[in-house]
DNA sequence: TTGTATGCGTTATCAT
DNA sequence: ATGATAACGCATACAA
């Protein structure tokens, strides 16, 4: 069943088949009837292709995972937000297409990423390579988690800076805690580093000190990485933040590292009586390694994530964390995509997606 | 840049700059090095949508989630198994496109549903409606997770049988257990059916009683549902497996369904001295349960889950599990399809996958 | 309000 | 080994 089939049965030509179908104002509602009628019952459905090829739009979108790590859309965090972009998507009559890499290069080698796409959603750490490649492409792109210094993108984040600072005012303030200490995965990811300036601020705004181990190696904030978000170094006015001298850094998100790194801080004698991780499975390696030394959570040492992954009820206590609404997040990227779509030149601009304090047992 | 655009610039007709950059053999090779070049030079791409409708060929697949409950994608059993499709399907050349929704309809709205896949991979739940439907649209499937008794699809599903008697085996001769609690959601979803198959199966290999608890509502396993399995019923000679009496049924995944059950059982004060959950959160729930009633696992009771999710190591004590390779899943159900594309007519089949029993600390 | 004719970029058919 | 030409199914500029 083609048009043509549909048009000749209504004895109309392919054309005002066309319209009709697409409710164009231009054909008689009587024909429009009738060529609609005709259609169902013959259960006529217009090629995808061909009209996507004939119009020049996909109708497609894709979804970039630039991801190093393993797992990919099994990870907790993108699972969701793919979830998001697919709901959002579906409602607005785009088709979404994956693409997911392990080298920097992978994306382009893609055949829809290379012309036939009309949007790209780049999640996780973007490299400056790919954003470059398809703003030569003219293809219109949203970041999500990161900031660039680039013109005509958006940029969706979870307000990290927010969130993190309302889990301070929790620690500080309905806690009472004025020792407490911070654990991080590197600096150099975006997210991680507003959550710092919220830690740094929350100190500075209640007037205690921040919390510091001498006894601990002075590593490097950042890992030996450059800060990249230069956008939010100068936003927050924290051009010369210390790098160096951090409570405790651990590099890799691997719950064991974490582990292994509370051990070390335990061995110190030196405990703080709360700590802040910067997201759940750091915190999750923290708690094991307190219990497994004695020491009571949250009596002796309170400890908060960020993210609400799923293990965040699993544990024992049940953590206090922030919840990110990942699947706003992938709706949202959608819904400025397709702004972008419409308006190629649109200015650049950050979205930032409202989170809420989940206080549980850990704190 | 198109095809006519590189062939006036090789001074070759489109058909052989066409017949070049395919690699086919009925073209020189001198020019085919040629139109290559040139090509590469001009940095030309095939527009992918013009040539899809050539040749009637997407290179896309569809990657169906019928599941009514959220997270889809978010999952941590279909993420993974999303992962793997991609990195196959990415090596064979074919695109992923998605499809979830909370209605049996929704995969038929969608338009490359409707014409334009080359195939089909059903994960989750999938209604018999939804085969019917793609397998009159001539629209090769294959079903994740169930097994139908239809013609010419294959079905993929992990060795749920084998996995479960394992695990038994550990819990009856490694651990030295007699009295095995079983709880599960109800028992019309083939996966949980198949692991008890295999928790009565030990039982009666190792000439031990099944655990039941007679102070305990006898529920009916498959929560009212019918056992549309009968595949299986058959095939492991099941056909009057009993359905009412279990020792502790429960209906629906969530954590605390699974946290109530076991409170209930240990109201009874009857209680095994190890429990197989039919899945990690099931298991996490009955260890939370257990805990907070003063029992120790896995002294007092010893506890099993089933999956391998990543909340499996938050619990303490880690949970001794089975691991479903959720990625081979996903793999496999591409590399499966693909054949049933070459070849619409196979017979159906049913393939599993290994998994593997993770023993930690909860038994 | 409707119809005719052409284009979309590639691949396939059939000659040569 | 290569080329001219016809599909592929739909959308639209232009004509009526």
């Amino acid at each position: 069943m083609k048009l043509e089939d549909i048009a000749s049965l209504a004895q109309v030509s392919k054309t005002t088949a066309s319209r009709a179908l697409a409710d164009s104002p231009l054909v008689k509602d009587s024909t429009k009837e009738l060529v609609k009628r005709i259609a169902k019952e013959h259960n006529y459905r217009p090629h995808t292709l061909a009209s996507a090829f004939a119009r020049k739009k996909s109708g497609i979108i894709g979804f970039c995972l630039l991801n190093k790590n393993n797992p990919s859309f099994g990870h907790p965090f993108f699972g969701p937000v793919l979830d998001g972009a697919l709901e959002q998507a579906r409602k607005d009559g785009y088709h979404i297409i994956l693409a997911a890499n392990s080298g920097d290069d992978y994306v382009f080698d893609e055949p829809f990423m290379q012309d036939c796409i009309e949007g790209v959603v780049l999640s996780s750490f973007a490299p400056a390579k790919a954003v470059r490649e398809f703003k030569n492409r003219g293809i219109p792109q949203v970041l999500i988690n990161d900031v660039l210094p680039t013109d005509n993108n958006t940029f969706i984040m979870d307000d990290n800076y927010g969130g993190a600072y309302r889990l301070m005012q929790h620690l500080i303030y309905e806690k009472g805690h004025r020792r407490i200490g911070f654990l991080t995965d590197r600096l150099s990811h975006t997210s991680y580093l507003l959550r710092y300036f919220a830690y740094i601020d929350a100190h500075r705004d209640a007037g205690i000190p921040v919390y510091t181990n001498p006894l601990l190696p002075q590593d490097d904030l950042a890992g030996g990485y450059p800060l990249t978000s230069d956008y939010f170094l100068n936003r927050y006015g924290y051009e010369d933040i210390p790098r160096i001298g951090s409570p405790m850094v651990v590099v890799g998100m691997r719950t064991n590292v974490a582990y292994e790194a509370i051990q070390r801080l335990i061995a110190t004698g030196d405990v703080p009586s709360a700590i802040f991780a910067v997201s759940d499975s750091l915190a999750i390696g923290a708690i094991h390694a307190l219990q497994e030394a004695g020491l009571r959570v949250p009596e002796d040492v309170a400890v908060a994530g960020y993210d609400d992954i799923i293990s965040a009820t699993a544990v024992t206590p049940a953590l206090t964390t922030v919840r990110v609404d990942r699947k706003e997040i992938g709706r949202t990227a959608i819904r400025e995509l397709e702004k972008l779509i419409a308006a190629p030149d649109l200015q650049s601009s950050v979205i930032y997606i409202e989170n809420s304090l989940i206080v549980r047992s850990s704190t």
